[in-house]
DNA sequence: CACTATATTCAACAAGCGTTGAAATAACAA
DNA sequence: TTGTTATTTCAACGCTTGTTGAATATAGTG
């Protein structure tokens, strides 16, 4: 179960297995998905993620990690980048979804397949307390820090409860349920981050600035 | 499994089912659970749900179905009632929310759950498709049909897309993950629905207004 | 080459799964 | 009461689950 330490270039059998697994988790959640179905997606044996990654909830925790800290930096470096003196409020809003937007124009489908995966984790009563806490909640602190600036007469909670509000949006955004083609008869499409980022920033800028000021 | 045609006063066997298998969808997921978990929590045989809804997915969609129309329905007249001639946006968005205000309201953990389920399905790119479409899209047809009077400049684009702002906030608020209390440090309570839709009706007006005006 | 550590396969395990038919009980109608 | 139907229990079925130990193959090192 050890790692070598050189690396191939060509994808290895251990990254098919979280590749398999990160799409299959964020479509049928943690549960929905067997070991056998990852082992199959992959192309490898039963015994294969196993041995690789430890018991199911293991190999769940690794597809998790494996791009958590890298959204969560970014996410930070581009939100210091942007805090100069005068920092406005949709710079803010900007660079706190500007990461998750580059993630997705990537085209690389397994970004695409951990933001879903992403919304799962945050809309469960039960991943959400494990997982959230240790990596991304730490933006979101700096994230309200910069907001308090910008709205200095803000009360806590309200901020609080505006956040909660772009989680939400954001989180269904990433989910990518489809729902917003039918009920638009195509005119809007899930997978259409552009859009969805486009006027998700003047919306919730409008939102805090009205319960914020 | 034929239904007997008198009611009993207390609360039978077949809804105390529906109430275990309600609480426990809604936490957990479909997968998630076993029907043996159900029947355990209903204090009933694990053949019992077999019995009395047939599969496994019946008792999720019984469950699902047994509020669904009553909350889509009290949507839709609370919606007509507040539309008079000059109905704000305010208004219509109050409406929108209001029903599900009034289920939290109730105190009864049926319905606390049942909202959390409606988080989960809403969220879901599986049951989303095959569960909100024949119950509650009709409502969202109407309520942006509402908006565009008073949003006469809107795109429909814009509308829909802000809609789906609406949506996730509304999802992530339902699903009652905890995560807000842990971040703001308990100033604010993921079960307090009357500080959520406070606040979130003139964030969302706000947001309207800015992009579909 | 031989030797060793890593990677992969194979077969199987015990436990849990959803579901069901038949037996037992309860409710009800005549 | 008796006969009938609805409900509940019981035991078990075939199947799938996660996981593992032993066997085999591959890669790396000297």
């Amino acid at each position: 179960m050890k790692k070598t330490v050189s690396k191939k270039i060509e994808v290895n059998k251990s990254d098919r297995i979280l590749d398999a697994a990160e799409e299959l988790f964020a479509l049928h959640g943690y549960d929905g998905v067997t070991m056998r179905q990852i082992a199959s997606q992959a192309n490898v044996d039963v015994a294969l993620p196993n041995y690789h990654f430890g018991k199911k909830l293991d190999v769940f925790y690794c597809v998790f990690d494996r791009r958590a800290a890298l959204l969560s930096d970014s996410r930070r470096d581009v939100l210091m980048e942007s805090g100069g003196e005068k920092q406005t409020l949709e710079q803010i809003i900007e660079a706190f979804l500007l990461p998750l937007k580059m993630a997705q124009k990537t085209g690389d489908p397994g970004w695409r397949h951990y933001l879903a995966l992403l919304a799962y984790v945050m809309t469960s009563p039960i991943w959400s307390k494990h997982l959230m806490d240790k990596i991304f909640d730490k933006r979101v602190g700096e994230f309200i820090d910069a907001l308090k600036i910008v709205l200095p007469k803000a009360k806590e909670e309200d901020l609080h409860w505006c956040y909660h509000y772009v989680s939400g949006a954001l989180a269904l955004t990433l989910a990518q349920t489809g729902r917003i083609d039918r009920l638009s008869n195509g005119k809007c499409i899930s997978s259409d981050f552009d859009a969805a980022y486009e006027r998700m920033i003047p919306f919730i800028a409008a939102g805090f600035r009205e319960v914020c000021s």
